[in-house]
DNA sequence: TGCATTTATTTAACATGATAAGTATTATAG
DNA sequence: CTATAATACTTATCATGTTAAATAAATGCA
C-alpha cells in the first residue's frame, strides 16, 4: 500500500495550514475566523449575492453559511435585502462597518501573502495554482 | 488586490474537497469520518503510538483527537495501554478488530485512489506532491 | 386552478477545528 | 528533597463541517 504520508489530501490539508497559520492570528486580532473573511471578501469581490451564490464563492456548506450570515449580522457587518419577485431569495451586502473591516484587513492580509510569494517564488506558486485548478477541474469533469 | 478566485488557501481547500468527495461516501458507509480514518490508518502505519505522535502522524488537533480517541475506543476499535515508567503517556493501539475493519476498508481506498491517479495522470500528480511538500517546507523553515 | 415537484434556505444533530484553561505526571533548579 | 517549571493530555467553549430533514416559496403540469 501507498505511503501513508503520501496521502494528497493529508498533503494538501498540511500545505493550507501552513499558509492559514500566517494569517489567522491577524483575522483573530480583528474578531473574524477564516471563514468568516472568506463571505466578507466574496461580498466585496460581488458586491451583494444571493445566499447560494455566496455559498459558493466563498467556498462553505449552506448550513455553515447560515451561521455565519447570523453572526455576521448581529454585529452589523451585513446585511440582507429581500428580492422582491422571489421571496426564497436574500440578497446579502455588505455594510458601510463591514466595508471598513475589510478596507482595514484586506492590505494587511495582502502583504502577508506577498512574504509568502517572496519565499516560496512566484514562479512556484503559480505553477501551484496551475495544477490545483486543473486538479479540481479533472475531479469534477468525472464526477 | 488580487483577484479572490486566486486564493491559495481557497485552492487547496478545493481540491482536496474534490479529492475527499470521492473517498467520504465509502468510509461513512463503514461509520468513519474521514479524521477517525486518518488516525486508524496512523496506528496501521506506526503499530503503536502515543497520543502526540498520532495528532502529527494524522494532522489533527490534540483536543480532536481526544475525542476521537473516545469515540474510537467505545467502538473497540483502538485500546490505550499505560506506560509503565511515565503514567503522562498512553500508547494507542489498534484492537483485532481496528484492523479487520482497516483490511477492509484500505484497498477499496486504494482502488478510488487510482482512479484519480489514472484520470489526473501519475507525473502530474508527483509534481503536485513535490510542489505541495516545498511549499509546506518553505513555510515552516520561516515561521 | 390545484397539487405534486423543484428550488432556496434554514434547522437539527453529531463530529471536528481552534484557542484557552485545567489536570496529572515528570523533570529540574536550588 | 522540595518548590517550580515543563510535558502530555484532557476539558471547556465557541465556530464550522457534514449529512439529513424541515420549511417556505416558486414552478410545472394535469
Amino acid at each position: 500500500m501507498r505511503d501513508f504520508k503520501h496521502s494528497l489530501p493529508m498533503e494538501l490539508m498540511r500545505a493550507r495550514e501552513a499558509a492559514m497559520a500566517r494569517f489567522r492570528p491577524m483575522l483573530r486580532d480583528h474578531g473574524l475566523t477564516e471563514q468568516q473573511w472568506r463571505v466578507i471578501r466574496a461580498l466585496v469581490d460581488a458586491g451583494g449575492a444571493e445566499v447560494g451564490e455566496l455559498a459558493r464563492k466563498s467556498c462553505l456548506l449552506a448550513p455553515s453559511l447560515t451561521r455565519i450570515l447570523q453572526h455576521l449580522e448581529s454585529r452589523s457587518l451585513i446585511k440582507r435585502t429581500q428580492n422582491s419577485t422571489d421571496h426564497r431569495r436574500a440578497i446579502i451586502s455588505l455594510t458601510a462597518r463591514g466595508r471598513r473591516l475589510f478596507n482595514k484587513i484586506g492590505p494587511r492580509l495582502e502583504s502577508l501573502y506577498s512574504v509568502i510569494e517572496d519565499e516560496f517564488g512566484m514562479e512556484r506558486l503559480a505553477a501551484l495554482y496551475t495544477l490545483l485548478a486543473e486538479f479540481y477541474e479533472t475531479l469534477q469533469a468525472n464526477r
